[in-house]
RNA sequence: GGAAGGGUGGCUGAGUGGUUGAAGGCACCUGACUCGAAAUCAGGCCUAGGAGCAAUCCUAGCGUGGGUUCAAAUCCCACCCCUUCCGCCA
């Protein structure tokens, strides 16, 4: 969330800012410097009654060691009417700041200055690209055309299983699945510094605050109940990345200096409600409720989370290069960007099956928008407290690199070859097509 | 799920309802002594919110949330977590 000290100070920087993401946020600011006034009014009145009370009490206790209890009993006379008061404003107290914070946690993050101003993903600037699509003698397959014919993935026992929206992996396909996370965790760990986690994949609406997802966004995820225990329903969520319980790790701590910056990468499987996504883009593996990825997070010192920001992005990168992958960065324009981020690139990788890019990965600086929601601090040599930046980017995405990769490297005869790199770790060159 | 015990500052560990934000110790920081270090001595050393230009002051916090009281770490209630044992279980 924003400082209530900046909204304060700067409020026509904040609803500028604000303004400029074009979800109409800028609105809510006034009324929540009202709710804040009326907090601090009532605040200083109340904290000036408690210090006479603190002062009578003491003075109370005094005069009953000295055995003299009339004078006591006059004086509690005096302070209990003063307690009503305190009772009173303290509900005021607790009922604008609950208030005033409800509404700070609907707030999102102000896009950095360096950030484009648009409105939709059409003004998103790219910022490179490598690669290029490739020519093929032949049509290429799509993915669910290949997926079909090599029996990689079963749609149809998927969704009797499950429902739409679901994949099971089938022989070479769970194979390549498992190959792939298990390059991607090798690749950041070894090569990249990044130290492997594999946390819970439930986890408590706290975390979902943390990282921004609540309570804005709660009818995307999944809420977990115990048998049809609907008092336990709400308690636990599955996690729609790993962002949201790798972020918290450190949650409410407050960490050395010393200790950044922290790198840390997780495999885990993605659960998403994609509430209203129905229809859109859903064919095959594009657009699903559970999918892996591997995810990077980095927590850091403010001055550095933008340069450490350009690394991860590289990072990301590194994989689809690895894998002969052709693939577009673009920074996202304020308008498009999510709502905890300050600046976000995504990685597109090419799906000549689609004939389109495909969004693997998103790597954003939060700056300390999460840090704050989750208060987590660190300690600098000065002995002051301050929230340092948490970034997180998909290292990258499974399913949608899983198309990009088949459908690139798909062969005339409809095998697919496997890049050097994911060579040991399928311990295969080739996927074969069946006759 | 059942039984017992336990949750106090970075750690350890006291705490009869009334100068206890919290003794003592350890760790850490600053200064003195020293050529330097160790030892010793003096001081400092949690977090959040609010007022103030500032120095500083005030409020709150002893697992969490309620309650009793003029006053709660201390009494009462509920819940959470940890440890051990039992049950169940991949």
């Amino acid at each position: 969330m924003l400082d209530i000290k900046m909204i304060r100070d700067q409020t026509d920087l904040v609803k500028n800012r604000l303004a400029s993401r074009h979800a109409g946020d800028e609105a809510k600011i006034d009324e929540i410097l009202a709710l804040d006034d009326q907090r601090r009014t009532a605040l200083t009145e109340v904290e000036q009654l408690k210090a006479t009370r603190n002062k009578v009490s003491k003075e109370i206790g005094a005069l009953m060691g000295q055995k003299k209890i009339a004078e006591a009993d006059a004086k509690k006379a005096e302070t209990k009417q003063i307690g009503d008061r305190i009772s009173e404003l303290d509900k005021t107290v607790e009922s604008t700041e609950s208030a005033r914070n409800s509404k700070m946690l609907e707030i999102p993050n102000l896009p950095n200055e360096k950030v484009k101003i648009g409105k939709t993903a059409e003004d998103n600037p790219e910022i490179r690209v490598h690669g290029n699509k490739l020519d093929y003698s032949f049509k290429p397959k799509t993915h669910v055309e290949l997926c079909e014919k090599l029996k990689l993935i079963d749609f149809a026992r998927a969704a009797k299983i499950s429902g739409s929206g679901y994949l099971l992996y089938t022989g070479w396909g769970a194979r390549l699945e498992r190959a792939l996370i298990q390059f991607l965790l090798d690749l950041h760990t070894t090569e990249h510094g990044y130290t492997e986690v594999s946390p819970p994949f439930m986890v408590k609406a706290e975390c979902m605050e943390g990282v921004g997802q609540f309570p804005k966004f709660k009818d995307q995820y999944y809420g977990i109940a115990v048998g049809d225990d609907t008092k336990e329903l709400g308690k636990l969520y599955l996690i729609p990345t790993a962002e949201t319980p790798v972020a918290n790790i450190h949650r409410e701590e407050i960490l050395k200096e010393s200790e950044l910056p922290i790198y840390y990468c997780a495999y885990t499987p993605c659960f998403r409600g994609e509430a209203g996504a129905a229809g859109v883009g859903t064919r095959g593996m594009i657009r699903v409720h559970q999918f892996d990825k591997v995810e990077l997070i980095k927590i850091t010192k403010p001055e550095h989370g933008y340069e450490e920001l350009e690394k991860l992005v590289t990072n990301a990168e590194k994989v689809l290069q690895l894998l002969g992958l052709h693939y577009r960065v673009i920074q996202l324009c304020t308008g498009d960007m999510g709502f905890a981020s300050a600046l976000t690139y995504d990685i597109e990788v090419w799906s000549p099956g689609q004939d389109q890019y495909l969004e693997v990965s998103s790597c954003s600086n939060c700056e300390d928008f999460q840090s704050r929601r989750m208060s987590l601090r660190y300690k600098t040599e000065a002995g002051e407290n301050k929230f340092p930046h948490i970034l997180n980017g998909s290292g990258t995405a499974l399913a949608r690199l899983f198309v990009s990769l088949i459908e690139t490297h798909q062969q005339p005869d409809g095998s697919i070859n496997i890049p050097a790199a994911l060579q040991p770790y399928l311990k295969a060159d080739k996927i074969p097509c069946p006759a």
